[in-house]
Order: C-alpha cells, then sequence, then structure tokens
DNA sequence: TACATTTGACCCGA
DNA sequence: TCGGGTCAAATGTA
C-alpha cells in the first residue's frame, strides 16, 4: 500500500488551501446579502470547515509516516461517510473523561460529540457508510419542543463486551434532511473493528495488486451523485452493502416509530437507510481520541467526513492511509 | 429460537 | 418538579 509522498501531500494541500481562499472570498461577499444570511453563513463554515480539516488531515498523515506505521488499514477516516453531509460539529465535550459503566439508569456522563448529518432524498441511495459498529435501539422518547423524536441507541455488544457506547439520533425541526447524531462514551468492542479492518486489508491489497486505481470522486461540499457512486462501489472496497439490506420500508419506521412525525415527503423503496443502525447509510462515526495531540483531537470533534477527494484527475482515497491505530488507544480495547 | 424493536414505566439530574 | 435517559416486558421478524 502506497502512501502519498511529499510533494504529492504539498500538492493536496495547496490545492485545498486554494480552495479555503475560494471559500473565505465568497463568505466575505455573501456578507453583503441580507437573504437567507444564517443559512449562508452555516454553509460557508462547513465548507471553510471541511477544507481546514482536509488540511490538518493531511498534514497528520505527514506526521504519521515520519512516526509508527501500523498494518491496520484506515477504517476510522474511511469508514467516515460521503454521502452524507455533516453540516458542523457541535460539540466536544469533555473526551478525557473517565467511562462509567452504566449499572443504574443513572445518568451517564460519558465523552460526548455531536454530528449533523445532511442526508438527501432525491437521489435515492448513495452508499454504504457503515460506521464498523452494530447498535441496537433501546429507546425513543419525545423531546419537549421538538417536532421529531429522539431514538436512542447503544452498542450490541454492550452485554457481551461491556461496550458502553451509544448515540442518539434526532431529526432537526426545520430541516428534516437533517438529522442530528450525538456519540457517547468510547467503543471497547473492538474485536470487530479489527476484523473489519483486516477484511479490508486484503480486499485493498487485492485491488493494489491488481493495479486497479481505487478512486471515488466525492468533492467537498459536493454530494456524490448516487450512479457515481454506485459505480465506484465496485472498485471502491471500503464501501459494501449489508447482508440483509433494509428494502421497501419506510424510513420513518426504521428510525423513529412515530409516521405523522414525517413532513410529506416519501421515503419508500431504497431511497436511503437509517443512521441508526450497522446498516447505516448515512451515520457518522466519531472517535474519542485520547493521546494524539490537539490537531487530530481537533479533527475528529470538526470533522471531515470526505473519505476521499477529487481535483481533476488527482484522486485521492484517505482509505490508502491508517489513522486507526493512532486515533484509538489499544489498551482501551483489550 | 434468537435477536431486534417498541413502548410504558422508572429513575436521575437540573 | 419536570424533562430526558434507561430499563425491561411485550411484540415483531427472520
Amino acid at each position: 500500500m502506497e502512501k502519498l509522498g511529499a510533494l504529492d501531500r504539498e500538492t493536496i494541500m495547496s490545492v485545498l488551501g486554494e480552495g479555503r481562499d475560494f471559500a473565505n472570498e465568497l463568505k466575505r461577499k455573501l456578507e453583503i446579502t441580507s437573504d437567507s444570511r444564517e443559512a449562508c453563513d452555516n454553509l460557508m463554515e462547513n465548507i471553510l470547515s471541511s477544507y481546514e480539516n482536509a488540511i490538518k488531515l493531511l498534514d497528520c498523515m505527514g506526521m504519521l509516516e515520519n512516526s509508527v506505521p501500523s498494518p491496520m488499514v484506515a477504517s476510522n477516516v474511511s469508514e467516515l461517510p460521503n454521502s452524507i453531509e455533516p453540516t458542523h460539529s457541535s460539540e466536544v465535550s469533555d473526551l478525557n473523561s473517565k467511562d462509567q459503566t452504566h449499572k443504574s439508569k443513572k445518568r451517564k456522563t460519558l465523552p460526548k460529540w455531536s454530528e449533523q448529518v445532511r442526508v438527501r432524498s432525491e437521489t435515492g441511495l448513495e452508499g454504504h457508510l457503515d460506521d464498523g459498529y452494530n447498535w441496537r435501539k433501546y429507546g425513543q422518547k419525545d423531546i419537549l419542543g421538538a417536532n421529531h423524536p429522539r431514538a436512542y441507541y447503544r452498542c450490541t455488544h454492550r452485554t457481551t463486551q461491556g461496550c458502553s457506547a451509544t448515540k442518539q439520533v434526532q431529526r432537526a425541526d426545520n430541516d428534516f434532511h437533517i438529522f442530528e447524531v450525538i456519540y457517547r462514551g468510547k467503543h471497547s468492542c473492538m474485536l470487530e473493528r479489527l476484523k473489519y479492518n483486516r477484511e479490508n486489508i486484503i480486499v485493498q491489497k487485492k485491488e493494489n495488486d491488481e493495479e486497479t486505481p481505487i478512486t471515488i470522486t466525492t468533492e467537498p461540499g459536493l454530494k456524490a451523485e448516487n450512479q457515481e457512486l454506485v459505480t465506484n462501489l465496485d472498485k471502491f472496497p471500503s464501501f459494501s452493502f449489508p447482508s440483509t439490506p433494509i428494502e421497501s420500508k419506510n424510513l420513518e419506521t426504521q428510525f423513529f416509530s412515530e409516521p405523522n412525525n414525517f413532513i410529506g415527503t416519501n421515503y419508500s423503496s431504497n431511497e436511503f437507510y437509517s443512521p441508526a443502525t450497522s446498516d447505516s447509510y448515512f451515520s457518522l462515526p466519531r472517535y474519542p481520541v485520547n493521546d494524539f495531540g490537539n490537531d487530530f483531537a481537533e479533527i475528529i470533534s470538526n470533522p471531515t467526513p470526505y473519505t476521499n477527494l477529487s481535483f481533476g484527475d488527482l484522486d485521492i482515497s484517505f482509505d490508502q492511509f491508517d489513522f486507526s491505530s493512532q486515533l484509538l488507544d489499544a489498551s482501551d480495547y483489550f
């Protein structure tokens, strides 16, 4: 598996920096207008955030290359969904706080970080974005002042491996294409993740040996077209479909059990999938960082979920890099 | 039969 | 006291 050379990295960072500058300029120009000001601001922040994180990722990759390469193929980054549009990361609170084993209904004070996930309904399936974990729904609540209920999920391996990770999924009030996903706690169910990573290594190595370029073009700030993704699915091993795909089911019934909460959109027939389970098509994995320095912590807390970038002929697959061993403290899992 | 989801009740923290 | 997070029995599904 090849890593990017220093020259390539500089080129990429140069291009990204240029894009960031353009976005900044656009932001300045947009300050003149008043229509949908807030939406424009949010969009611009997202664009800038994406560029910043991409640059930091590349920068950190440079540091990784000079440090300890890991045999584990990147799952953390590669699993970052590219068919979703996280609008921004809202918070990271106390990532260093200790996990608690919840033996009662006592409210947890686990590390918490959230995502806002935008989905698109008009183009249908946008690719499998399994975050590598299996989630099991354990509750749903109507939230005061919210139009949509909040669904609660915990790691399937909670009983078998004591994994304390949970997440909450709630549809945004003002835009039903946006879901807020709040993650809590770190996964301790590492065995499955290692297995997942090994499978990626094997498949990717095979692909590389055949000199087949692993390329997927998901432009920052833009949405990958469905057809494009389907095409790339054939050659991009990190994308996979669940063995038992959810078909012809109303998204609402998969997501929230209260059908009236959906606003006039037909989500039947494979349009997209629940972000909540292991069959997620737009769930966002976020991995707490303990010992990797501020840069990476910032990246993780302020995610750029684009697995791959494309600049004309320059296609980069982040899947070629290994972050998992750097992001995750092995002692947390064994 | 095993596992996942639903849902009302319970419990805790603000 | 109330809202939110979790439990656990009932129910659904493969």
